[in-house]
DNA sequence: CTTGAAAGCACTAAAAG
DNA sequence: CTTTTAGTGCTTTCAAG
């Protein structure tokens, strides 16, 4: 799955990174190449799975999205059909932004972004009355220090 | 903070949150309306800090980052100047994609992005190296079942 | 909101290193 | 094999109705 890349596709990686909305241009000054090899080594990087998407990131604050919770959950069940409900019932619900399956005593981490606490509470209503869970623990975030999507090339 | 924003502005904000290389014409179709009109709602929203910027999203997978970690933190110290050195920590380390300071008896949670285990080790250590920390758990992401930027509109 | 038009840009192909 | 050059048609951007 790892893909090779040499100095210059980090470059044109973390550029795109910082902003995609910069032409290919200014992009190709910044990393001391021309237009063309910049756009062959993107269009190249986009078929090996390295450039997944592009995507707009929205303030969740400006939106009215004022809560983020960490939530770890234990489980007694392990079986392929309760994991097969688990795992669907996270991916349908759009206030579910991440959901790991962990190593260790707790099972499962998710980061839930919700309006207020009370959203929060109709989510964790819902989600128990769909499977059966062991134990949860929220965790509230106070204050959001950081948060990138950038990843460290 | 929160924006007025009607069902029109929403509907723009999911195309861009599911893809944002589509043209404004694809935009305005999809969502039943006309050029113009959706260039100057982006516009609006971007100037009201709606839309923050424009992003690629890599696969951490194929950049060889395979490990994912959160972290649980807690700390004994809460002096303005031991905070302060802190988030700068947090901040400046590229590894570091989430950090939330948390109510309740746990301080701190990171999101951490490294090539392996040992890379988060060589983390950790740097890190209690920098700044007292009373007590830390690392919880270690076996699988990646759901990750998106798209917040719920 | 629509039309329309100017400028800029992505993308392609073909030449040159 | 990679880069440069060059051209076409689409897209963004903006002004006027």
């Amino acid at each position: 799955m790892a893909v090779r890349l040499d100095d210059m596709d980090r470059k044109i990686l973390a550029e795109l990174q910082a902003d995609a909305e910069q032409s290919l241009d200014e992009i190709a000054r910044k990393v001391g190449s021309s237009k063309t090899p910049v756009w062959n080594r993107i269009r190249r990087m986009k078929e090996a799975g390295v450039i997944t998407r592009q995507t707009a990131i929205l303030d969740p604050e400006a939106l009215g999205l004022e809560a983020c919770f960490f939530v770890l959950i234990r489980t007694s069940e392990h079986e392929a059909e309760w994991q097969r409900k688990f795992l669907k019932a996270l991916r349908e619900r759009p206030e579910v932004l991440e959901a790991h399956r962990l190593a260790g005593d707790i099972d499962y981490i998710l980061k839930v972004r919700v309006k207020n606490a009370r959203a929060y509470d109709t989510f964790y209503q819902a989600l128990i009355s769909e499977v059966r869970i062991y134990n949860v623990t929220a965790l509230l975030s106070m204050e959001e220090i950081k948060a990138t999507t950038m990843l460290p090339l």
